[in-house]
DNA sequence: TCGATATCGCTTAGGAGATGAGCGAGTATA
DNA sequence: TATACTCGCTCATCTCCTAAGCGATATCGA
């Protein structure tokens, strides 16, 4: 291996490689458990990390059209995980919100059957438990942006195909996740 | 907020969430932007971490039936990210492998459209960096494991639906990933 | 103030992809 | 050698997503 700084990065860029893989593995995995497609655990978690979203901000952040995004918020709400209501500030909106009881049963799939925070970083200093939590921070802003950046991109290529014509397919990726 | 380190944990968790949800929609992105479903994409990217792999180690690893996987290779290898080959040993299974040009391709959109790794880390000691690594080695490991007990318990619940007569479905989830 | 344009959520038709079951071929075990 | 298992594949079926368009509401411009 060449030097320790360019190991260092590959080394870095395969670690972060694999735990890319492993996490969307393991989503998929709870979303099963959860009795949910892959697309409604995705929502859901978005639900839960804004506390209340549009449906077409959800299909902005997802990627999804809104036809999927009916479909989703339907299936979640059947299930219980969501309630929905009006926007009073404007008719057309329906604000979504989840469901404090059933997403304490999905925390406690992920306290059962989740990774050990405390087991992560057994033996760290506060500072490098700290470098953790920057290096996740800044990569989360990172993916987000690179995300919204991809779906732009190919909205671009789809609207060159159709030219004109705007469907009901989401006009522009959000860089908000 | 309580104790520093209570309040360090929750911190981490919520990290981890938003980073493992950002992550997730990337990966799904950038499966898009390959003209690959997300099925698709994730055999792939466990083909190149493991350089190859049988059909129903795919099938094990990911959760998805052999029926599934069948048709993942199929779209796979006419896109021309895949080669497989009859394995000598063994005449019933099929050793598949990326093939390196289109795997050029795979990491051309990461290098254009990933996180820059060096922006991540910027501003870290070497010694900072190492504890990242270890976090992102020991969460790939922690995920793994607990994504293939999810599975396992989800197959215990099937085999116990449909008692007996194991059918074409994966028998053990696999802890490896 | 009022018409034109956008946006919201929903619906529908159609298609892609996953499941679940079962098959023949090949391998391991008794 | 006979039996049980594993491999990859096929088929019918179902679920979910896309693409397109609709009515209702909101916003902007003249």
């Amino acid at each position: 291996m060449s030097q320790p700084v360019d190991s260092g990065r590959e080394q870095l860029a395969r670690a972060a490689r694999r735990h890319s893989t492993a996490t969307v593995l393991y989503h998929h995995a709870v979303a099963e458990r959860l009795g949910l497609g892959p697309s409604d655990h995705k929502c859901l978690d978005l639900l839960l990390q804004h506390g209340e979203l549009t449906g077409s901000r959800l299909a902005r952040m997802t990627g999804l059209t809104t036809g999927a995004v009916t479909g989703v918020v339907a299936r979640l709400e059947a299930a219980g995980f969501l309630h929905r209501r009006p926007d009073p500030a404007d008719g057309r909106r329906q604000l979504l919100r989840p469901v404090p009881e059933r997403v304490e049963e999905v925390a406690a799939v992920f306290a059962e059957d989740g990774p050990d925070l405390d087991r992560l970083t057994a033996g760290m200093t506060r500072e490098q438990v700290d470098a953790v939590l920057t290096f996740l921070s800044r990569a989360t802003d990172e993916l987000a942006a690179c995300a919204s950046r991809l779906r732009a991109r190919a909205l671009l290529v789809g609207a060159a195909r159709a030219s004109s014509r705007a469907p009901t397919h989401p006009e522009r990726a959000e860089e908000d996740a």
